[in-house]
DNA sequence: CATCACACGTGATTC
DNA sequence: TGAATCACGTGTGAT
């Protein structure tokens, strides 16, 4: 990385083809952007209280989300545990 | 929203102070982005079966795995149901 | 060679 | 007024 000199030219078509290579590019990463953005939507969707609208927190909600999913999981399998054998 | 015209300029004092205004954003957005990096990790660590290491994925594997623990609750539920109710 | 996924700096917007 | 959040286009490394 960090050539110290790059006589570069783009290249790409030399004649016509004014379309650049690079609006390709854009394109692309406009996508990427809005398939993220749908995720982190849908992920907003199932996780029940969300504290605040921005990125970083939705993802920190769902986490404790999780988390605490884990915890019940892990109760109500020890009742279950209590209920059947125990009697 | 959208001022036809607004002559505003950035000002900041107008003599030395050269410390540009904008040198403050760009800490400020990187810090903000490894904030988000770290809860997308943190996401990805309490999530089981990670399919693959982009962001969009991580995403939506937790949304999946969100929704695998709430139908195992819910079963789970039930079958307490049955064992405390039925005798 | 192209294509994907990323981090970056920047301008806009909002509180 | 200043801080915080966002979407964008771009350059870059990996595949």
């Amino acid at each position: 990385m960090d050539e110290a000199f790059s006589g570069y030219y783009d290249s790409s078509s030399p004649d016509g083809a004014a379309s650049s290579a690079a609006s390709k590019n854009i394109v692309s990463e406009r996508n990427r952007r809005k398939k993220l953005n749908e995720r982190l939507f849908a992920l907003r969707a199932v996780v029940p209280n969300i504290s605040k609208m921005d990125k970083a927190s939705i993802i920190k909600d769902a986490i404790d989300y999780i988390q605490e999913l884990h915890d019940q999981e892990k109760r109500i399998q020890a009742e279950i545990m209590e209920l059947e054998s125990g009697n």
